[in-house]
DNA sequence: GCCGTTTTCGGCCCGACTGTTTTCAGTCG
């Protein structure tokens, strides 16, 4: 993956958020933050070609991101990462506040830190000050417990790309084995800290406190060290007896509610169950690989996404446990977006990239147009369409789908007329306003939604934004009813900072007869590659190949979206 | 700071909501 790129995104864009604090122009503001966005989803290493190439960078940020290659930083960000707090940019962070009161905040009062502000706010020390009102104090300390409560937890893309970046870089000469087990194994949607198991000599634990991404050394034994990244998520690196590899992994990959569970079928047998295998007395039963350990407990291997103890470990006694979906079963994507709205690549660019993965079709869904900001007209809709279908000659295998990702308004009406909508082969209908609306609102939103024969597929529908923004409240075991009546799939947002539906969802969804949707949400090219993510939650959730639409062959699929036409 | 079938300057995705205000600034998608 593309880390390099990511590092030199993430520095433009705190240089874009300390710009705009220090009082920047807004123009210049939304350049560092376009090229911050450009650079994170350019397909290609920018540490190997010449970074003026990806649109949105020109002669200055070319020379500060040559900079940060050279030296992990540039000078203007130095400076004002020395007159910007490290706690102030914090606070940019909370819910409903922004680069303005966090710096006014810093100015006028002092407050450096979401923990110093709400202090102050319980020290009466806002009251009266020009802008805070008593709402804004309720709502500013109930961004700050959400802001805690998602603690030091980060979603699964970002734990899987430093796990994979850990393992590569410890993969050398004498490492027999190595791979990350835990939460991030199970395909949580977020991962308190990152565990990776070795077969390997001694001297790896010195290589890796030695990286350049361990901030801090945390622990520092014979067989465990553990460590504080630069990106603040601890990684625990395990030793482990080559004989001992699938009990480590097994005790290692959890949950522990379902190696109690386990491990009570161990004690019952008279064996015991650990890290170091199955073991009768001292004879190893078990202990080499997974399959062995399930195996001699009378189960085949249970998926790590499975393993929850939420009733696999019975379903695998009976022989019943579900063939989960994966990667491999999709056939497609249904919601990605190009640069004719809010992608950074082109439509060419994209087919093209999603034809390298292999699929049997794809769906472009840009934005419609009561998304104001998104620029769509009827007229750029339909000069889409006709070059999808000038694209399509050139792709005899994948067939090309136009859609178009629609707004449900807080009434639960679409963009455009029915007669519009009909052109298009497949709508992802999604919640981008109005987050607050009531229960009952909400409820009754989604329910029109899917009740709208136009729609096929409800994108992202909780709409939460992993440690930014709460899911929306909606009786969800109501709208689920109607989609299975109305034959609405609910979509899986592969996205990794959404996950959205989360799994729980999945399976209430499933219980009433859901389909889904499992779609990357792409707004550039690196993002198509987010599918196993939402392939995750489908196997968490139970979800079989029946379950999910963008498994089947194009022409079940099309009998699915009402264009069963081929 | 970037960009150019408006081309080297003058534009730059726009509108709604919130909480405060008494006419609007800040934040968000």
């Amino acid at each position: 993956m593309a880390r390099v790129n990511d590092e030199a995104a993430a520095a433009l864009q705190e240089y874009a958020d300390l710009f705009a604090m220090t009082g920047g122009d807004a123009f210049r503001v939304r350049s560092y933050q376009k090229a911050a966005k450009a650079i994170a989803g350019h397909p290609e290493d920018i540490s190997g070609g010449d970074v003026r190439s990806v649109p949105g960078v020109g002669e200055a940020i070319a020379k500060k991101v040559e900079e940060f290659l050279s030296r992990g930083s540039f000078r203007q960000l130095d400076e004002l990462r020395g007159r910007v707090p490290e706690g102030v940019r914090r606070m940019t962070r909370i819910p409903s506040l922004g680069p303005k009161k966090a710096i006014f905040l810093f100015s006028e009062l002092g407050i450096d830190s979401p923990a110093a502000l709400r202090e102050a706010i319980g020290a009466g020390r806002l009251a009266g000050v020009k802008g805070f009102g008593p709402r804004t104090e309720a709502n500013l300390l109930k961004g700050i417990d959400q802001m805690e409560q998602a603690g030091r937890r980060v979603h699964i893309g970002i734990a899987m790309e430093l796990a994979e970046q850990v393992i590569a870089s410890l993969s050398g000469e004498g490492v027999r084995r190595i791979a990350y087990a835990g939460s991030l194994r199970r395909m949580k949607d977020t991962i308190g800290d990152i565990d990776i198991l070795a077969v390997a000599p001694a001297s790896l634990m010195e290589e890796f406190r030695a990286m350049p991404y361990v901030a801090e050394v945390i622990a520092a034994g014979e067989k465990k060290t553990s460590v504080r990244t630069t990106g603040g998520v601890q990684v625990d690196l395990r030793l482990v007896p080559a004989e001992s590899w699938g009990a480590a992994m097994q005790y290692f990959t959890g949950s522990k509610e379902h190696n109690v569970r386990i491990r009570e079928m161990a004690v019952k047998k008279g064996w015991k169950l650990s890290e170091y295998g199955l073991f009768e007395g001292e004879r190893v039963i078990a202990s080499r690989t997974e399959e062995e350990i399930y195996a001699a407990l009378g189960m085949p291997w249970i998926p790590p996404s499975m393993r929850e103890d939420g009733g696999e470990v019975a379903a695998a006694l009976k022989g019943g446990l579900p063939e989960v979906v994966t990667l491999d079963d999709l056939k497609g994507d249904l919601h990605t977006h190009t640069d004719l709205t809010d992608g950074i690549a082109s439509l060419a660019d994209m087919v093209a990239a999603a034809a390298r993965l292999g699929y049997a079709y794809y769906a472009i869904t840009d934005h419609a147009p009561d998304l104001v900001m998104q620029r769509m007209t009827l007229d750029k809709a339909l000069a889409q369409r006709d070059r999808v279908a000038r694209l399509q000659t050139s792709y005899p295998g994948m067939r090309l789908l136009h859609g178009t990702e629609l707004n449900i308004g807080p009434d639960g009406t679409v963009d455009w007329p029915v007669e519009v909508l009909e052109g298009f082969d497949v709508t992802v209908a999604s919640v981008h306003s109005h987050f607050n609306q009531s229960r009952a609102e909400m409820t009754a939103r989604f329910i029109a939604a899917c009740e709208n024969p136009q729609v096929h597929i409800i994108g992202h529908p909780t709409t939460r934004k992993l440690g930014k923004r709460e899911p929306v409240d909606a009786d969800w075991e109501e709208i689920f009813r109607c989609a299975a009546r109305t034959g609405t799939a609910m979509e899986i947002d592969s996205y990794p900072d959404r996950s959205d539906l989360p799994a729980e969802l999945v399976r209430l969804a499933r219980h009433h007869g859901v389909k889904f949707s499992i779609d990357s949400d792409s707004h550039a090219i690196p993002h198509l590659a987010h599918q196993r993510y939402g392939v995750g939650i489908a196997q968490r959730a139970w979800l079989t190949t029946d379950d999910v639409i963008n498994t089947w062959p194009l022409e079940r699929l099309l009998a699915f979206l009402g264009r069963g036409d081929g």
